[in-house]
DNA sequence: AGCATCTTTGCACTTTCGGCAAGTTCTGCT
DNA sequence: AGCAGAACTTGCCGAAAGTGCAAAGATGCT
């Protein structure tokens, strides 16, 4: 038990972040002001600012707390399990939510949906989702090191490389003409990274 | 030549971003006014506007156009030249300037190393970073596609793990205890990048 | 020189941002 | 229970950021 405080927070955090998200898609980015999403929140438009700096960094924290719940899962994967098949399989369970290709019975997140889509359609949030990775980087790395005893460069690069792949997977899942599956794409990516992201077609 | 117009701008721009560096370094950056960048760069603020959306925008800018000359020297590389090593040869020239370790002759840039010691000091101007790098990646993942033919995921993938290691060697450059030299710890990611992220230390 | 085009600038206005203090809700302890 | 203190929410306020518009100033072209 957290306490009725902390549990308090954590739904008004994700109330807003949702609340904003919602809106965004509806009205598109610039139409929305911190005003209606805390109003759509109910809370006041100052504990909106007391949460987030900002409209775009509430809408990324969904996909934040995302990449932190693969952080948490990769802690939670048997620990001598090599560290590239750890993360495919946290990803697996907490990124490819009811893809279609595995037999996850877990029904499909419209939600989450809609929040990648955001991120790719609106330019401005691209970069804050950028900015969001960052913060997390520092969480996923330690997760890193404590599972690989590896300290320095290697967590930090891990880290760093893990989340821009998720992100360039999430973005050419949606601009992939003709489309691919998200779980064909992510699968691509890490073989590339996991083999040193090897030239193709060496020229001639 | 490109006539005294875009003259006048780019050197406009890189002088509101030196201003911002500047400044920034003196002071911290929440004791900076964007009023006084465009002050010390002497135009209006209405003009810093014009350019830069934000002071980190302004701030960013400086890497941001070391990215883009990476990128640029990538395309200057011999087509026959391996991915990359021509890489590894554009950020040798583009990136580690004046360095020891290498015969280079340049001589260290104080103003880039106080720039990217910035954004190591101010916990705000990591997001900003990494926001810009987001800006830059399409750039130069055309410059790996073009290189490479390669279309869809390789490019934009092998771009955002370029970016993200750039950051993070940057980072982890200044924080180092013990320090160790730039060009040692660029090397030491791009080995690791190129051999697929190896785990290190199999476990017992 | 003279006209078209782009850039800079000032001005008015809306929105964001952050500190502060009062009011309200939780937590821990007796 | 009940109470003291910590934590969270909220409104208010001033400073700063961000935006649209039109006039003024540069530049490019013939």
């Amino acid at each position: 038990m957290d306490g009725l405080r902390e549990k308090k927070k954590r739904e008004t955090r994700i109330a807003l972040s949702w609340a904003a998200v919602r809106l965004t898609v509806e009205r598109g980015y610039q139409n929305v002001r911190i005003e209606d999403i805390a109003a759509e929140a109910g809370v006041s438009l100052r504990t909106f600012r007391n949460y987030f700096a900002s409209k775009g960094e509430a809408i990324a924290a969904r996909q934040v707390d995302r990449i932190a719940a693969i952080a948490d899962g990769l802690r939670s994967r048997p620990a001598e399990e090599p560290l590239w098949v750890a993360i495919r399989a946290a990803l697996e369970k907490h990124y490819l939510l009811g893809q279609p290709g595995q037999g996850t019975a877990q029904p499909p997140d419209e939600r989450w949906l809609a929040g990648v889509r955001l991120m790719g359609t609106e330019p401005a949030l691209r970069g804050e989702l950028a900015k969001a990775h960052a913060q997390v980087q520092e969480y996923f790395a330690q997760a890193v090191a404590d599972r690989t005893g590896a300290t320095g460069l290697y967590p930090r690069l891990v880290a760093a490389v893990f989340s821009s792949t998720i992100a360039t997977v999430s973005e050419e899942w949606q601009s992939a003409d003709p489309p691919r599956p998200l779980d064909a794409l992510l699968d691509e990516a890490l073989d590339l990274l996991t083999t040193g992201l090897p030239e193709p077609h060496p020229r001639t």
